[in-house]
DNA sequence: CCGCATCCTTTAGGATACTG
DNA sequence: CAGTATCCTAAAGGATGCGG
């Protein structure tokens, strides 16, 4: 087993919130399923430039655990796998939004540099 | 020193704002201090249940540094210090206002257990 | 009262090799 | 293609004792 003992007791929302989306690339994972609807391992994986597989898959697990990401296997070979946002995903990602827009903000202001993916190409 | 070689480049805004709500009780510190404007270290300490002093103090250092709170030292004895929210610090409250509409959402739905502090009395 | 310093444990995250 | 399994490092967090 590999970690995530999680889903402790919260003392507000925000708390309970933090705990879902704290993970390295969890934002990120939200960020590209909302953006291209479906994605595969591998696409996401090329989204999420530095991503090691372990990873990416240890936190499309949790977030299937937590309801946020639907996955689908296609049983064909080579195989398929189709990860989606939930419905629940989706309203966390909108609630998301305000401090996406927040960060966004801090960036431009303390001068940060952004790091682009490949072939990402939203908007 | 502590730790926080934070501040790296960023892949979008979600990134850039969790990098500072990170923390276990950072997200905490930002309710309780919107929750009562001013509080002491004491007090910030009562209000969340668990919390070393060595987080505590690390935590508001780092907020400090990223102009989120603002820390005032009264040259008394016994001394007292007061902190309270920048606006900078405010606005990140208010993007992070609808996560926690939907944690505690999210703990409705699932049950889960809500440690309210001791005598914080908000609402 | 408000911390800082030190030491220690736990957890997150990464590298790499292998499998159905 | 889409993962597991194993090992390892780094960072976060916690306990405790001292100091202004």
């Amino acid at each position: 087993m590999a970690k995530a003992p999680r889903h402790g007791p919260y003392i507000c929302g925000i708390d309970a919130a933090l705990d879902v989306v704290s993970g390295k690339w969890k934002g990120l994972i939200l960020w590209e399923l909302d953006a291209h609807g479906v994605r595969r391992f591998a696409e996401l994986r090329r989204g999420l430039p530095g991503v090691s597989e372990k990873m990416l898959t240890q936190h499309l697990r949790e977030m299937e655990e937590d309801n946020l990401v639907h996955r689908e296997v296609f049983a064909e070979v080579p195989p398929r796998v189709e990860y989606s946002l939930t419905e629940h995903g989706h309203t966390l990602n909108q609630a998301l939004a305000p401090l996406g827009a927040w960060g966004s903000d801090r960036m431009r202001r303390e001068g940060f540099e952004v790091v682009e993916a490949a072939e990402t190409s939203h908007s």
